[in-house]
RNA sequence: ACGGUGGGGUAGGCAAUCGCUAGUCCCUUAAAAGAUUAGAGGAAAGUCCGGACACCACAGGGCAGGAUGCCUCCUAACAGGAGGGCGGGGUAACCCGACGGCAAGUGCAGCAGAGAGUAUACCGCCAAUCUUAACUUGUUAAGGUCGGUAAGGGUGAAAGGGUGCGGUAAGAGCGCACCGGGCGUCUGGUAACAGAGGUCGCAAGGUAAACCCCCUCCGGUGCAAGUGCAAAUAGGGAAUGAGAGACGGCCCGUCUCAGUGAAUUCCGGGUAGCAUGCUCGAGGCAUAUCGCGAGGUAUGUCCUAGUCAAAUGAUUGCCCACGACAGAAUCCGGCUUAUCGCCCCACCGUUUGU
RNA sequence: GGCGGCAUGGCCAAGUGGUUAAGGCAGAGGUUUGCAAAACCUUUAUCCUCAGUUCGACUCUGAGUGCCGCCU
C-alpha cells in the first residue's frame, strides 16, 4: 500500500476576500446536521479549501474549535475528494460535541450524494 | 477527631499515529521535501483603573469637565498594595467599611402627626380667674377664659443630649453627680489619632452615593495608533508639443476625440494587497543584604508564542484524583468576575485522651 | 482587538429619590345596539439580574447578563 499525506498547508486554503465573493455568489451549496458546503469549479487547476463559522454559534473559542474539527475532517478525507473544487465549510452547532467517527460517516455520505467523490468509500 | 479562619501551590499524566505555526540546519536559482527546537492562562476574560509606546494639539496661567477622599509609606503610575488609626461584626482565629466638610451657601423630606426646622401645645399636667353644683363654709368636682410646661401619652425613618438626685404650682441643664459632646492646653506619636487634666450647661437635628465647598491629580485619541512599499480606478500638477483611436489583412478613405492641450514620460497623493510596529521587558529565576511589611539595592544566570478567514488539534490505548472555568492578538502593573477538584503551611473554637 | 450606547405590560414608549409607575396600540370581559362598527368602562408590571447608599430606589453607586452601533 501506498503511504498517501494528509497535509494540508496554508497554501491550499482559501484566504482572500474576492474568492469567498465568488464561491457565495455563484456556487452551489448544501447541508446536513454537522455543517454547510459551498462548492465551485476551481479557478485554478488545484482546488482550495475554507473553513468558517457564523457568530451565532458563540463566542470565539467555541468557534475557533469548531473549525479545527472541520479542518480535521477534511483534512483525513481530501484523497477520496475530487481534486478541482473549491470548498468552503461553514460549522454548525451540533459538531461540537458529537462523536468523530459519526460526524465523519455523515460527511461521506453527504459528499457522495452530491457526487464529489473521486471513488466510493466504505463507512459505518 | 470534627468545624472554621488566613495564606500559598497545582490545573490530568504517559505512549503511538496523522497534522498546524515559527526559528535554525541541510539541499536548491528559488520553492517543495527532510532533520531538529519551541509553541496559551491563572484568570489569556470583563475592558473597570493605572502606565509604556505612537500620532495629533500645546508659551505660561486660569475656567469648564472628570477622578481620588482617615494617616504614613511602597510604586513608573494607580481607584492597587503594605503598615497603622477609628467605627462595625464574630466565642475566637479573623473579617468588613465611597471613613473630608451640613458651624460657607442653596435645596430636599410623600403619608402620618399639634409640630419636620429662626421648632411645636393635640391629649395631658399646673397656676390665676369666671360660672355652676356639693356640702365638711373654704375646700372639692365639672365647664369656660387667659397663661405656664416639654416630665408622660400619641405620630413618624427622624421630635433640639442620656441616667439619677435635688428643685418646682407643674416642669425644665433650672442646679448637682456620672456618661456623651464642643472649645482651647499639655503629653505620646512623622501623622491619622490616643490619653490627661481645664473650661463651656450643651451651642439651628438628618441628607453631600443632593447641588456644592475643600484637598490632591488629569491635554486628546488608541497598534483597526502610526510608519514604509504599492497593482487598479477617477481626478490634479510639470515637461515635451501634434497627433491618437475605431472600421480593415495592408494602403487610401470615412467617422470620433484633440492647441479650451491629444499622446508619452515624470511627480504628488493613494485603494486592494504586502511589509513594519511585534516582542529583551518598570522581564523571570537564584543568592546576599536593607526594611515590621508592600518593596528597594547588589551580584550571578536564563531568553521563554508572535498568528492575521487568524497556529497548539484529531484519533486510539493505559493509569488515576475521572479532568472545572476557559484560547494570546501592541506590551506591562493591578482590580473584578468565572472555576470540577487536589496538595501544603500557619492559626482559632468544641469534644476526647495523655 | 478597541471605543460607545440601550434595557419600563404582548408592542411603542413617558417618568424631578416620595401616595396605587403616565399615555397610546393590541388582547380579554362588560355597557350600548335588532346585529355590527364607533364610543365608554374594567382588566394586565419581579421597572434585565444581584449587591450597596438612603427612612424610602425605575431614578443614585458598584458588579454581572443580554442586545445594538462605530472604527477595518
Amino acid at each position: 500500500m501506498v503511504q498517501k499525506r494528509f497535509s494540508l498547508p496554508k497554501s491550499k486554503r482559501l484566504l482572500t476576500a474576492p474568492e469567498f465573493d465568488h464561491i457565495f455568489s455563484a456556487g452551489r451549496r448544501f447541508e446536513n446536521k454537522h455543517c454547510r458546503v459551498f462548492v465551485t469549479p476551481a479557478v485554478k487547476s488545484e482546488g482550495k479549501v475554507a473553513f468558517i463559522c457564523s457568530k451565532k454559534v458563540g463566542i470565539s473559542a467555541k468557534r475557533n474549535s469548531l473549525k479545527r474539527r472541520l479542518r480535521e475532517l477534511f483534512r483525513l478525507n481530501q484523497h477520496h475528494i475530487s481534486p478541482t473544487i473549491d470548498f468552503v465549510l461553514s460549522a454548525k452547532q451540533p459538531l461540537l460535541n458529537d462523536p468523530f467517527q459519526v460526524v465523519n460517516d455523515h460527511f461521506i455520505a453527504l459528499l457522495r450524494k452530491n457526487k464529489l467523490l473521486t471513488h466510493e468509500v466504505a463507512t459505518h
